[in-house]
RNA sequence: GGCCCCAUCGUCUAGUGGUUAGGACACCGGCCUUUCACGCCGGCAACACGGGUUCGAAUCCCGUUGGGGUCACCA
């Protein structure tokens, strides 16, 4: 038997006014992958840009437990990166169930059907039988092609095989000669030997199926029109092209992406291999900010899920959702030699399946900061307090609910950071603006070069707090004119005064505009650190002294 | 190993026979500046290799090399 299945390639997807449905099938294991999550983008914007449906579909077994436990970060990943679905788990739709482990009896009619119409047979071969049989073939240095010595297709014969003590699966009667064509949407023509393909078992001796069987049979019974997915999936076509085929189905269009492939090289992007991956300047320089931001909020980070390579991460220590989804965008598509920066809307209206690029594109994290600090700089001053103040909580500097006065405050921090806070997490960068009780710790480096040594450095600060007890009103232009009249009386250069004055009031070598944190500070705070530091310095200079 | 896929700056990419091979990120200079960041200006940097086809190849063909995927009673 020959099929070719390009006659019939796509035929559901272009029959007219079909609406397009797309799909995300992924198994419940805890955790969303980056790689996973552009597969899913895809196949989102396809079916939007199509007025169409995509359905989230989980392909658990009926082994696995705590279904619910395993699926939930899944799901609250995709809901954080606002890829919606249309019907999957907790939204139904009319062509549940959604969970593979609930449609058994489904895939037990197909293998009937199948049977029935000798495309599949019973095999009553034991697992090792069929080993030996490949052992032999690669001794000889031949192709293994099951011999079907223990395929039995009448009643007889599995009477005569069950009479030894046997048990059968099921497996696919694939053809042995001519060719599986069909079209790919991202990588065009495709053909493959019939006779490469094995004899796949559909149905174990429990009478459980398996994926193949179960994923065209899910695809036919969801409508599905479209199946995008990546690369590793490519070679397991044609056995789904000949199941569908064998069944009746229409088939969907076929469309294989690259995979993600790890930072600074071309194999597969893996959860497992973090260890590796954090040699990788930019990609340690990521996950070691996902630490510091967990140490500041004094977290313990799930090992096994605190990855760069898992979404979960991002949401963690502050990325925005339409940054993961510009860079992932890009990542394997472009529009043109220019456009890099898409809203939600644009994504939708642009995305095209033929420019998806065929060679697989490796994970950069640098690529991936720029994309939020360019998103970040697009966020109004209430979107980027709300951006913090997650994070303000759960270090325990602000209450649950923060009073006016408080967001006023974070507000005008934010306002001073400007791009300095790209990431929810940096703000936890600027503790001296919340612990304002608490004493200050100096960098010693910037203590020593702008305090100590300096011999100008504590009498002019002494004399300039005199200046700041005395300012009328306490902010940033008023701070900034004073300090000016101050540097002329002085007959200093700014630069003098400026540097010591950060330093004893942030504790700091760098920061935010001098008046902007001396007014966020507040008068109080300013000479209480001023204070401070003077006193603080004394007691260095006398202890080196001795 | 069989089958299949892929190949442009470090990275993401534009390019479909004639371009000084374009852009972005990163990197390196400089400017701005109270520091840092931003911003601005400038710079470094690529067609894997070898054969064809052609007046002319990054672009088309063949081969080589390299990388990857897949070959389950996993999904």
């Amino acid at each position: 038997m020959t099929l070719s299945a390009n006659k019939c390639q796509g035929a559901r997807a272009k029959r007219k006014h079909m609406t397009v449905r797309t799909r995300f099938a992924p198994s419940p294991t805890g955790y969303l992958h980056i790689g996973g999550v552009r597969s899913a983008l895809f196949n989102w914007l396809f079916a939007k840009q199509h007025g169409g449906q995509f359905i989230l579909r989980i392909d658990d077994t009926d082994q696995q437990r705590n279904i619910e436990a395993a699926l939930n970060p899944i799901l609250e990943g995709f809901r954080w990166l606002g890829i919606d679905w249309d019907e999957g788990p907790q939204v139904d739709g009319p062509h549940g169930p959604y969970y593979q482990s609930q449609r058994r009896s489904k895939y037990e009619a197909a293998v009937a059907i199948l049977l029935e119409r000798g495309l599949a047979y019973r095999d009553f071969s034991t697992a090792e039988e069929v080993q030996a049989e490949r052992a032999e073939a690669e001794k000889n240095q031949t192709e293994f092609i099951y011999s079907r010595r223990w395929m039995a297709e009448s009643d007889e014969a599995a009477q005569r095989f069950e009479a030894e003590g046997r048990s059968s699966v099921v497996r696919l009667k694939m053809p042995r000669e001519g060719q599986c064509e069909f079209v790919d949407l991202v990588r065009g023509p495709m053909r493959f030997d019939w006779s490469k393909e094995q004899d796949h078992v559909i149905q174990r001796a429990d009478g459980t199926c398996l994926y193949h069987l179960a994923n065209v049979v899910d695809d036919e019974d969801l409508k599905i029109t479209h199946v995008i997915r990546a690369i590793e999936h490519l070679a397991n076509t044609p056995r789904q092209i000949f199941i569908a085929q064998a069944l009746g189905y229409e088939l969907p269009a076929y469309a294989h992406l690259p995979f993600v492939a790890e930072p600074g090289s071309k194999n597969k992007l893996s959860k497992r291999k973090l260890d590796k991956y954090l040699k990788n300047p930019d990609f340690g320089t990521l996950y070691e900010y996902g630490m510091k931001v967990m140490r500041r909020l004094g977290k313990e980070p799930d090992a096994d899920t605190f990855n760069p390579v898992i979404v979960d991460f991002y949401r963690d220590v502050g990325f925005l959702p339409e940054a993961i989804n510009n860079y992932l965008l890009l990542l394997g598509w472009s529009l043109d030699d220019k456009t890099e920066d898409f809203t939600r809307e644009e994504m939708i209206q642009y995305f095209s399946l033929d420019r998806v690029i065929k060679s697989p594109a490796s994970f950069d994290p640098a690529k991936l900061l720029a994309f939020q600090q360019r998103q970040a700089g697009r966020l109004n001053p209430e979107e980027r307090t709300e951006q913090c103040v997650r994070f303000l909580f759960e270090a325990g500097w602000v209450e649950a609910m923060p009073s006016s006065d408080m967001i006023d405050r974070i507000t005008r921090l934010i306002q001073a950071a400007g791009d300095r806070i790209k990431i929810g997490g940096d703000i936890l960068d600027y503790p001296e603006f919340f612990e304002t009780e608490k004493p200050l710790e100096y960098e010693a480096k910037a203590f020593q070069k702008r305090i100590l040594k300096p011999a100008e450095a504590l009498p002019l600060l002494s004399s300039y707090r005199e200046r700041l007890e005395a300012v009328s009103d306490f902010n940033a232009s008023e701070l900034e004119a004073n300090l000016k009249s101050f540097v002329e009386s002085q007959e200093i250069k700014i630069g003098q005064i400026i540097h010591a004055l950060r330093v004893a009031v942030t504790g700091k070598a760098v920061g935010f505009g001098m008046f902007e944190t001396l007014e966020i500070l507040g008068r109080p705070c300013v000479l209480r650190r001023i204070d401070e530091t003077l006193q603080y310095a004394k007691e260095s200079m006398e202890s080196s002294d001795s």
